[in-house]
DNA sequence: TTCCAGGCAATAC
DNA sequence: GTATTGCATGGA
């Protein structure tokens, strides 16, 4: 499978279906497509409360990058907006930054997050993920380096692998498991790893196709 | 008032 | 190994 650029996927393509496309294949195309043209481009990640659509060249610096991993982190199971909030909040303090996270006193990180709920929690998870960002040196950690850093699931690490180091693995998500349940292309009882799977096999391994089609199924989720 | 959001770890069975 | 529970704010 050769890869293929976000444009490749309009209408014109679908009416040139091939017959190599296996079914599953041609469904999610479809599916992609459909809420393409209906939301339109997303332009996530958001870094500074800024929606950049059809530009995928973000992160653009190390601190846009850190800046993904907090938020990937803070969105846990938490609205969007509230994040912002905490995220502005963060900045206030110059806290996006993996060495003042990891040296600042973990109330006043608290402090600065609880918008964000869980505040208890994810300040932990932000002191040990900043611990785990800054041994890094600037090297790409692998998924199941990820997967060992304690407040890191298989979610949160595919969406930094995605939207931070522009890797193309697909984020499954609780509205990517009831969608596809609608569809019945899945059992109730489908692992995380499995519906990631059923995309990557069946779609070129595209950062910006995964980046726009994660964030279009949000907000089709959302409606 | 109740429900749920761009999950995860701990605990129970 | 799978099912349940705690974590917590803010908007609908």
């Amino acid at each position: 499978m050769t890869l293929v650029p976000l444009h490749f996927y309009t209408s014109s393509y679908l009416n040139k279906f091939n017959r190599y496309d296996s079914k599953k294949m041609y469904t999610l195309k479809k599916l992609y497509n459909r809420l393409l043209k209906k939301y339109g481009p997303q332009g996530w990640w958001p870094i500074n409360n800024n929606y950049h659509l059809k530009d995928y060249s973000y992160p653009k610096t190390k601190k846009q990058r850190f800046e993904i991993c907090v938020g990937a982190i803070l969105t846990q199971n938490t609205s969007w907006t509230n994040v912002e909030n905490a995220l502005l909040n963060m900045r206030q303090l110059y806290l996006i930054d993996p060495i003042k996270i990891k040296n600042i006193n973990e109330n006043i990180l608290t402090n600065a997050i609880i918008p964000a709920g869980y505040f208890n929690q994810k300040a932990k998870k932000l002191k040990i993920f900043s611990e785990f960002y800054i041994i890094l040196k600037g090297r790409i950690p692998m998924r199941n380096e990820l997967l060992n850093v304690w407040g890191i699931g298989p979610e949160t690490a595919d969406s930094i692998l995605l939207y931070a180091y522009k890797i193309p693995t697909f984020v499954v998500d609780a509205y990517t498991r009831r969608m596809l349940l609608d569809m019945k292309m899945i059992n109730t009882d489908a692992t995380y790893d499995s519906i990631k799977f059923l995309f990557e096999k069946n779609l070129p391994k595209d950062y910006k196709l995964y980046q726009e089609f994660h964030a279009l199924i949000v907000e089709n989720g959302k409606h």
